[in-house]
RNA sequence: GGGCUGGUAGCUUAGCUGGUAGAGCGCCUCGUUUACACCGAGGAGGUCGAAGGUUCGAGUCCUUUCCGGCCCACCA
């Protein structure tokens, strides 16, 4: 025994020497030179706002193991890196912090400032993510790592809006858009998330204007009406017949406002009048503008109330709501109240309540780009796993919106356009040339000659270099070998929840831009929630810090519990003691290993694998492993199963029974000790290659001890190829003979547990029936199940437990042990299940329709069953009857 | 309102083209056998959400229904 060796792996010491050897080796450089299929991932680049969470963990791990494993396959694997600048996401948790800090907000910075404050910040967290990256295992090359916001890709994204404004699908309107009051900013249409409420539907009376009983309508948000300039009413609705083209006079202002008929209203809905507040909502907006209705802004960019009676300016949106009902009811024009659920617009970066605004902002123009992505997944050029998401994505595609481009914030890509003070014009900003990325206005306005320009304060939305990111990252819009080799990608891994705000848009950009799809296969994960199912949040407190458990068990465990629960498109419910069970795993492994060093200790030189092997058990624990090498799951993206299949060869047929008939051989010593250990130390480093893309650190430091006794040279695993270990033709029956020695053994353990026999007290077990193959096989039992002699012949034994597999009667003598009414009692429970399973199945048999329509084999097989039990029943039946003696 | 999902042992889940329900964790009993108690051996525990139907036979196919989760949609 390797004396110096701790009994349980310490996983701390080699993750931190293997990740620094794996990067000072400069493992994961991407090679331009490899004539072999490159496969390429681009990582989702981690948003910059603070420290990766559980979710980042189990994608990139995921791509972690894709890229080892292909590179394993002779791929040419690169991993691209990179981080993301994060645009709202991160200028507040900056503000929140400065607030924190300072008790300053952003008004109180200059831009400049601000900028300063923000790059300082990447600096800071961006090494935080570097350091978990590494601290992951994750085979990404750190020395070459891309951010949104660095040069080449500050250079992608000006290249890529000038494109869009030569082409003429970007434009600038004033638009009815989303807007949140805390961002402070507008978002685009698929960046508001609804939360349902339980509302109010307030019905009002807006009397005519000379007092008289005008119309009641029903609305959910009253402190609009501040802002209302017209109702609306469906033109063939015969309550309001009359009415169409009055005036009323609107309560607590006494403005005059029209009734106007207009198609779009629900007749059905309230009282089939809908009060029109064209700055406030979006239909009413529409609706407005076909009745030339005037537009008057009552709540401000801020959320607050301006431009009203005196008493509500000021006031927030919800103060105002509760206000203006108030007082409406107090003067008598509140109708009726009703108790109503409806859905709030909420930011999806703040949750706080958005506003529909009336603002200038740019737009891009995706109908054409969102035919071509749809053509191109039409077409196969793109695949989902699951399946079902493409349908969604089509769908997403097919009603897509123009996308809402301009950000009212400063961290991010400023919009590279310039406008003249004086006449209005407005234009492209010119990129100066040479390696860092700086726009210059022109010298003078196009059309008036005016110097008085500017350039447009707003930033663009940051899924607009997001969009970009596969081409970015290899440098386009330079046409380098770079891009060239590893465009298009193969696998984009990600969260199904960005896969219309990132993945769609990728596709399409990419297809824009680079011609081609961005990436051949989407491959979805969930979301990694707490145990009970919940999604993990701050406000919650149910987060778990990968940094945290990795100290505790090890980025191999945290990795492989991950990996364990991993099924496309699945979300995963997280706790601890998924990872416990993972580190046991590791500790397993670790373990495996201890026991041959031990038995290695003085071996000198190479062990040869034999080119036959004599024991049943070789061969058997040679196509189990055999059975594992060719899954194909992870081609299916289907790690749950990969590493259940890899887990449960390891732990229950490596360990608990080929290690178990391994030991008396290898107590034996010469010969016998040194094929067995031969085979052992094969099966156990080919498993180490196999295992390394999903537990990267510990197979690496196992590999290289051993490594030397096998015929390979050292080297990192992930230079290794994994193939099939031998692939040796197995007998047929191999598999299904061992099996049965294998329930021999487990039910002699049975009995053995069921009379309380100590593991050491030795017994004998005598098979009436002579039987060549397992008095051929009989060390087996003797040695697992704790058996002097397996005797052959002759009569029953006197005071025995007996048990019975087909036609072979186990008897194990038990004289002055065995307690009789127990044994009874055990044999009846046997008997009655048999008995049990022996009438279903002739149940069928005796079933007309079975025998005369299904299969013959099947009949077959059943008749098969039917008289194996029934034979088995005898002899249990048998062994009561002597009991009672 | 439209669409997508899931409902299998206490928990998390596997079950492909229909042929007596598997696993991990937990639980119970036993065990300090010279790799591992982060271990070993054995055991208990499921009328597969419900109801119909197709079939010789359904967790697996069809219909209906109940309960979750998610996404999309400008009904005030």
């Amino acid at each position: 025994m390797k004396k110096n060796l701790p009994k349980a792996y310490e996983h701390k010491k080699v993750e931190e020497k293997l990740s620094q050897k794996w990067q000072s080796a400069k493992l994961f450089k991407q090679d331009l030179s490899s004539k072999a299929k490159p496969f390429t991932i681009l990582i989702p680049p981690p948003n910059i706002t603070g420290a990766l969470h559980i979710g980042h963990a189990l994608t990139n791990t995921i791509q972690d193991v894709l890229i080892r494993y292909n590179k394993m396959q002779g791929k040419n694997s690169y991993w691209v890196a990179g981080t993301d600048h994060g645009g709202i996401a991160t200028q507040n948790v900056i503000e929140k912090k400065l607030f924190a800090e300072q008790k300053k907000t952003r008004a109180d910075f200059s831009r400049d400032k601000f900028l300063d404050i923000l790059w300082d910040w990447y600096q800071e967290c961006g090494d935080t993510i570097l350091y978990q990256f590494e601290k992951m295992g994750w085979s990404l090359d750190l020395d070459n790592v891309r951010f949104t916001m660095d040069d080449t890709r500050a250079k992608a994204v000006y290249t890529a809006f000038e494109k869009l404004w030569k082409d003429k699908k970007i434009y600038r309107g004033k638009r009815m858009i989303n807007w949140c009051c805390r961002c402070h900013t507008a978002l685009s249409d698929i960046e508001v998330e609804y939360e349902a409420q339980n509302g109010k539907l307030w019905h009002i009376h807006y009397p005519l204007e000379n007092g008289k009983q005008g119309i009641v309508i029903a609305t959910t948000r009253p402190e609009t009406m501040l802002a209302d300039t017209g109702v609306a009413v469906h033109p063939k609705d015969e309550r309001y017949q009359h009415l169409i083209g009055e005036n009323l006079k609107l309560p607590l202002t006494n403005r005059i406002i029209p009734v106007v008929a207009d198609k779009e209203v629900d007749k059905e809905f309230g009282t089939g009048a809908v009060k029109i507040t064209p700055a406030h909502d979006l239909l009413d907006y529409e609706i407005g503008q076909r009745h030339k209705l005037p537009i008057i802004t009552v709540i401000s960019e801020h959320g607050k109330m301006i431009d009203c009676p005196e008493k509500y300016i000021g006031m927030s949106v919800q103060k105002a709501r509760a206000e203006v009902a108030k007082d409406l009811e107090e003067k008598g024009f509140l109708t009726k109240t009703d108790k109503y659920k409806n859905n709030v617009s909420t930011c999806y970066r703040c949750h706080n309540h958005i506003e529909p605004y009336l603002s200038e902002q740019w737009f891009v123009d995706m109908k054409d780009m969102a035919k071509k992505a749809t053509k191109a997944i039409n077409d196969g050029k793109v695949t989902y796993t699951p399946e079902t998401w493409k349908n969604q994505t089509l769908n997403w595609l097919e009603n897509i919106q123009d996308w809402c481009i301009s950000r009212q914030i400063i961290w991010g890509h400023r919009i590279p356009v310039w406008y003249c003070k004086d006449c209005g014009e407005k234009g492209l900003m010119k990129m100066d040339k040479g390696k860092k990325f700086a726009l210059s206005l022109p010298a003078k306005c196009g059309k008036c000659g005016s110097k008085n320009l500017y350039q447009d304060e707003d930033v663009l939305d940051t899924w607009f270099s997001s969009a970009l990111w596969p081409l970015s990252t290899l440098g386009w819009p330079q046409r380098s070998k770079e891009l060239s080799t590893f465009y298009p990608s193969a696998v984009m891994q990600t969260g199904y929840e960005i896969i219309y705000l990132w993945v769609a848009r990728m596709i399409m950009f990419g297809l824009y831009f680079g011609g081609e799809v961005p990436f051949k296969q989407v491959s979805l994960n969930g979301i990694v929630r707490d145990k009970t199912g919940k999604k993990m949040s701050k406000s919650l407190g149910n987060v778990v810090d990968p940094l945290g458990l990795i100290d505790k068990y090890g980025a191999d465990a945290v990795r492989f519990s991950l990996l364990m629960q991993a099924s496309p498109g699945k979300d995963i419910p997280y706790g601890e003691g998924s990872i416990v069970g993972a580190r046991n795993f590791t500790n397993k492994i670790y373990n495996a290993a201890r026991f041959l060093m031990m038995h290695l200790e003085g071996v000198e030189g190479k062990l040869e694998m034999p080119k036959k092997f004599k024991e049943l058990s070789d061969n058997w624990i040679i196509n189990e492993f055999n059975k594992i090498t060719d899954t194909g799951f992870l081609e299916k993206f289907e790690f749950g199963k990969q590493a259940e299949s890899f887990y449960h060869f390891f732990w229950s047929n490596y360990c608990d029974w080929y290690i178990e008939l391994a030991k008396p051989r290898l107590a034996q010593g010469g010969e016998s000790k040194k094929e067995v250990l031969a085979i052992l130390v094969h099966i156990f480093y080919d498993y180490l290659k196999l295992l390394h893309p999903l537990m990267p650190f510990i197979t690496e430091e196992l590999a290289e001890y051993f490594a030397k006794y096998t015929s390979d040279n050292p080297d990192f695993l992930i230079h290794k190829t994994i193939l099939a270990s031998q692939k040796i033709t197995i007998d047929a029956n191999t598999v299904k003979n061992f099996k049965l020695i294998q329930e021999i053994i487990t039910k002699i353990r049975t009995i053995r547990s069921q009379f309380s026999i100590a593991p050491k007290v030795k017994l004998d077990a005598v098979i009436t029936n002579e039987n060549k193959f397992i008095s051929s096989n009989k060390h087996y039992i003797e040695d697992l199940a704790g058996i002097e002699n397996v005797v052959f012949g002759g009569d029953k034994p006197t005071q025995s437990a007996m048990t019975v597999i087909k036609d072979i009667k186990i008897f194990i003598p038990l004289e002055g042990v065995i307690d009789i009414s127990k044994e009874n009692e055990r044999l009846k429970k046997e008997q009655d299940k048999k008995v049990k399973d022996f009438e279903t199945y002739n149940a069928r048999l005796s079933n007309k329709g079975f025998t005369d329509k299904a299969p013959k084999e099947k009949v077959e097989e059943f008749k098969k069953i039917v008289s194996t039990l029934k034979e088995e029943i005898l002899e249990i039946k048998d062994a009561l009857k002597s009991l009672e003696k």
